[in-house]
DNA sequence: CAGAATGATTTCAG
DNA sequence: CTGAAATCATTCTG
């Protein structure tokens, strides 16, 4: 209140030939001289300044005077013109800035997660990322989705409920001081420009509260997100067939355990993989994508500690191997009951007389796995085998025999890339419940 | 419950 | 883009 008598004091002579006031001027009081005009201004200046001076009461009642006096309208124009020169047009220039990135990424994944689109959107992004992560999803999977989209509805709620009422309230803070400025307006030069200006303000005030909101919500979205959907943690481990039938293809292929992307398919196919745990979902099929992380896993680990996994590639060697003496007994089918697609890949070992080996192997192993097929003679190659083992030198039996196996198709760099002719020692008894012989590409 | 096993992901190189 | 290697996180096992 109190610049209006310094504004008065700065223009006050000016003000006299201002168009509006002069206007006012002539159309108030035709007839008096320009001494009885000036008294008269003069006079209003002087109720101005002092008005603050006065009790409350006086003032009020000065305020009503000055009010209605006939001068106001102009004088009002006037001081509101001047204003708008010295104050405004200071910070006038910030206005119209670009709407904030950061809240329109904000906005964006919202709308993507579900949270700020549409009401009912079941079918937002991340149900459906998560619908086809799990592709087939089975009973527990949808229990877990339901779960899932219940706390997404919740917190969707919540974020609405919440946008609602910092809505309500800035309209309601807005209203209130758009009222209040319009009420001072009447006693102290606030022009409708400055009115829009403080609503702005207002805006901008609450939207940076409401962009809090959002990213505490976006928040809570990653959150359960990552605790629904993160597929590390729905870890579920293969059923015994599906390792068997991989186990299989892995130790049949030893030289080369790189299946190629129709074997992979194939034997996803047949492991029946009810797959949860892929989230690498733009893969062209997360079967293939399973596959694959088994056999990098496998072929990583396996690498890492083959003694390790002797015994396992013993049995699987060993049935193979079985399988395929089989084969070359009866000179037919050779498909086992259990391991459908074992048969005739036994030459990937690249040994010449593979079947013997694999049968001692078998016995080696103390396997008692199919052991009556094999026969008695084998047990005293077993003997036979450990003792050409145990000249080997330099390396335990269990080592030793982990050489046989293995080892053949990786090289000192610990590579199977390297390994020698890997296609050409195809299994010549290839039978028909093979997934894809190993041709190496 | 600790440690092993294991499926998935990340990082990096070719 | 693929695969190796390292790592994570979960599940299994004794």
């Amino acid at each position: 209140m109190d610049e209006q008598p310094r504004l008065m004091h700065s223009h006050g002579v000016g003000m006299a030939g201002h168009p509006g006031l002069a206007q006012h001027m002539q159309d108030g009081t035709a007839g008096t001289d320009g001494e009885g005009r000036k008294q008269d201004i003069g006079d209003i200046l002087q109720q101005i300044m002092t008005i603050t001076d006065q009790s409350l009461d006086e003032a009020q009642a000065r305020k009503h005077a000055l009010n209605c006096h006939r001068m106001k309208p102009a004088l009002f124009n006037v001081l509101c013109e001047i204003k708008e020169k010295t104050v405004l047009s200071i910070r006038g220039a910030q206005e119209e800035e670009p709407p904030d990135p950061q809240l329109m990424r904000l906005d964006n994944m919202l709308l993507a997660e579900g949270v700020a689109g549409p009401e009912k959107g079941g079918g937002s992004a991340a149900a459906a990322a998560a619908a086809a992560a799990t592709g087939g999803v089975g009973a527990d999977n949808s229990a877990e989705h339901s779960d899932y989209r219940a706390k997404l509805t919740q917190i969707r709620q919540i974020y609405h409920t919440e946008l609602e009422k910092y809505e309500q309230a800035c309209n309601e803070f807005t209203t209130h001081v758009m009222n209040l400025l319009r009420e001072q307006s009447r006693t102290r030069p606030i022009s409708p420009k400055e009115i829009e200006r403080m609503v702005g303000i207002i805006h901008r005030k609450f939207s940076s509260i409401q962009m809090q909101l959002k990213q505490s919500t976006c928040e809570a979205v990653m959150i359960l997100r990552s605790r629904f959907l993160d597929a590390r943690r729905k870890r579920r481990n293969f059923n015994k067939q599906a390792t068997e039938i991989l186990n299989e293809y892995f130790y049949s292929h030893l030289s080369n355990p790189y299946p190629s992307e129709e074997a992979k398919e194939e034997l996803a196919k047949k492991c029946s993989i009810t797959v949860s745990q892929v989230t690498r979902i733009n893969k062209a099929t997360y079967l293939d994508c399973v596959v694959s992380n088994w056999f990098g896993n496998k072929r990583i680990r396996y690498k890492k500690n083959i003694g390790k996994f002797q015994e396992e590639a013993n049995m699987y060697a060993a049935r193979t191997a079985v399988t395929a003496t089989s084969v070359s007994a009866h000179g037919s089918q050779a498909n086992s009951p259990s391991t459908p697609n074992s048969a005739g890949s036994a030459g990937s070992f690249n040994m010449s007389n593979s079947g013997d080996l694999f049968m001692s192997v078998q016995s080696l192993n103390g396997d008692s796995y199919q052991g009556g097929q094999v026969g008695a003679n084998i047990q005293s190659q077993v003997d036979t085998l450990r003792h050409v083992i145990s000249q080997t030198g330099g390396y335990s039996d269990s080592l030793a025999a982990s050489q046989m196996y293995s080892p053949q198709a990786i090289n000192t760099n610990g590579g199977w890339q390297d390994a020698p002719t890997p296609s050409s020692v195809t299994s010549p008894t290839e039978g028909p419940g093979s997934v894809h012989s190993d041709t190496s590409n």
